[in-house]
DNA sequence: GGCATTTAGTTGACAGTATCAACAACACCT
DNA sequence: AGGTGTTGTTGATACTGTCAACTAAATGCC
């Protein structure tokens, strides 16, 4: 309670960001370590739009949108029409795109190996679970 | 285990930063919320250097040494001669420096308090050691 | 149908953050 | 004295986060 909880929490982030970076590098897979989330929500989100993700993830749909352009321009996201609404684009991966989030998902998993290094399963669902609500108490309060 | 570790621990960090830079902003404190952790190692490391925050923090020191100067510039640090090392300077905070500071932690400490609501001493504590085991594997593997 | 309001996506601007390379001044060691 | 390493600095560049303004289309209301 006196010591603070924000430095572990900096220091966390800071330092797993930075293992997924090294790891896409070493892949080199040339994209952000951050865009494995896109690739997340245009894989998972049926009907997946640029609005969805912008939810999803509580970013600001400008980045979501020139993220998405630059993937698209790099022939890894295909944008196709959505006929219930002419603005918005259904978003889904080309097939060299899941090629690249396969590789992706691998390395976060790799990474979260090592993070999680000589944890037990307990320990890890339990961090999981007060991160969990630590989140909901920032949104909600 | 199956489930991802990842996204807790995106959400988690993008939703503190957010709170803490929100936090201050309500407070009309006109500097970046990250840079609470300069002030407190200046504030903490006797005989402090730049080179000192950059080990500290695990920070590039390129970027220590523009936050420094501003914070210089706006003269909430102040830079003493090192007589044991002509090339460092040892930093402290000035009077008005020590006065932020002391708002920047009360906002810290309510932004941990909105985030910790509702959880036990014992979970908060069980939380900040897994983050730490966490932080050493991605250290030393 | 016509019109105000919302919404989806886009673009521009700008602050903040991270990283790398190069450099001058100084310290250290032999 | 001279080679080597260190401290702080600057420049360059990429990534991230946020806000404002704009378009085109959808929606709701009259």
């Amino acid at each position: 309670m006196n010591t603070p909880l924000s430095d572990p929490i900096l220091k966390l982030i800071h330092g797993y960001r930075r293992q997924l970076q090294q790891a896409t590098i070493d892949a080199q897979l040339n994209l952000p370590a951050s865009y494995i989330r896109i690739f997340k929500c245009v894989n998972g989100i049926e009907f997946c739009t640029v609005q969805l993700i912008s939810n999803r993830l509580d970013r600001d749909k400008a980045q979501i949108t020139r993220v998405i352009s630059e993937l698209a321009q790099k022939g890894l996201i295909k944008k196709h029409k959505n006929p219930n609404d002419q603005r918005s684009q259904i978003l889904t991966l080309s097939s060299e795109g899941k090629e690249v989030f396969k590789r992706f998902r691998e390395l976060e998993l790799k990474s979260q190996e090592k993070l999680a290094y000589g944890l037990t399963p307990a320990e890890i669902e339990s961090f999981k679970n007060i991160a969990e609500k630590m989140i909901n108490n920032l949104n909600e309060l």
